[in-house]
DNA sequence: AAATCGACCTGATGTAGATCAACTCAAGGT
DNA sequence: ACCTTGAGTTGATCTACATCAGGTCGATTT
């Protein structure tokens, strides 16, 4: 049963996907790049809030964003939401399932999202005879534990202040990586998304928002954030104090 | 230059080493084993506050754990130290440099520790002729994933009182899967250290071991706990509220 | 044994951010 | 056009934890 695309949606070969240099290939030949792109499955696009896979549920792939955007999130003992992460197109998501074959998180679009899946058993079976695919699984995984201690370090010593420059900046700098505008972001998750991200409140995130407004270091417009002064916001991160 | 061991330091072999199971084999046959022996180089003990590597250091290997304590820490770009984790007996540490071939992190021992150092170099070697090293060693690093976004749900959404309940039971689940005592134990991090991996201060986790105490969940003297109700601390994870 | 030092504890006070409550605004639905 | 709904903002108040300021205790030095 062949999938059709729509629209802009139409890089069916890793050879032509203008990110396949931050997606999976990396030294391959193109022998080998065509056995990866036929293990790559192009779903058709999510829907807003469309789930991806969900906690418990068995590992079976992980996922590359094509376009649009996925949060992921975990239910702790009492019930409460956790959320873990965004990721944006040309970034990898779905190894939380790889340790215990089954999925820690649940991964939903945040907006209309195309995904590449990647069947993780045939990956892994390329990866038998062509190490550097190993090696770069390898890889992969290790910048997420980067990223996840990078996190860590902002969630324990920081104010809300810095906690939201921090992921304005990232989500900005990854924009710009895919060739968009580092300075007109568009936020796909809600505030509430973005509080429990960074442990704080819708309230608190609101009310940082219109401090940033105020103090021109942005602009806010819903979901619609202009960065004025990115510097202003940089050194937010490396000194305690700011002038008001 | 032959290394000397001392007293119950003297597991020569991977094959004799009680904590095999828990560190890097697994589904190896006897020869395969003796090859990944090989390539294992069994340290001196380490000092307190002995360092393993450094931050900024070219990546080269990873590390074991056998016996003793780790904490491994970054310093971000005001200065801070900021712990991002613990190790103890059985566990691996440093994949930290793996991403982009220098260690993100610096390690020292908390107490008198030995360790086995294994080059990464090698051990990627051995991997590219036996497929269930590099499967493994992926498998250790979704672990890592895992670990990392329970820290970090932990230190998003949680009280101190939780924080510290729950560093306190995943120490005790780690000892006990070394077969050492799960209600007794020692910390051999200082109150700084715990304080600074948890997003608190010194006089916090003063007070909330204080607060454990006196509601007779647990004894402390000094560095040393007693967990008497195991299961109150586990409640503590789970509800909002408790009684005082 | 007196002085120094560092880790830890404890009390008093301050404050960032949580909580509670009311309001605005845009999107659907009828 | 009117009602509902939910996301977002804004203000008033509260509180958990930070900060500040002494203390205690044990190890090390003199």
């Amino acid at each position: 049963m062949k999938k059709i695309f729509i629209g802009f949606e139409r890089p069916l070969s890793c050879r032509t996907c203008r990110m396949n240099s931050l997606c999976l290939p990396l030294g391959l030949d193109a022998d080998d790049l065509h056995k990866l792109d036929g293990l790559i499955e192009r779903k058709k696009p999510l829907q807003p809030r469309e789930g991806v896979f969900f906690s418990g549920a068995p590992f079976t792939s992980i996922y590359a964003v094509r376009s649009g955007s996925i949060k992921s999130f975990c239910i702790d003992a009492d019930g409460r939401e956790q959320v873990t992460g965004f990721y944006f197109p040309g970034e990898i998501f779905g190894w939380d399932g790889l340790a215990d074959e089954q999925h820690q998180n649940t991964a939903i679009a945040l907006e209309t999202t195309s995904i590449c899946e990647i069947p993780y058993e045939q990956l892994d079976n390329l990866g038998n005879s062509i190490p550097s695919v190993q090696k770069y699984v390898i890889k992969l995984l290790s910048r997420e534990i980067n990223a996840d201690q990078r996190l860590i370090a902002l969630l324990a010593g920081n104010s809300a202040r810095q906690k939201l420059a921090s992921l304005l900046l990232s989500i900005s700098d990854r924009l710009a990586q895919q060739g968009l505008s580092s300075t007109r972001l568009w936020l796909p998750m809600s505030r509430g998304e973005i509080s429990n991200y960074l442990g704080l409140t819708v309230e608190t995130v609101s009310r940082v928002l219109g401090h940033f407004q105020r103090s021109k270091y942005l602009t806010v417009n819903k979901k619609e954030i202009e960065i004025l002064n990115k510097q202003a916001l940089r050194d937010l991160m490396h000194s305690a104090e700011e002038v008001e």
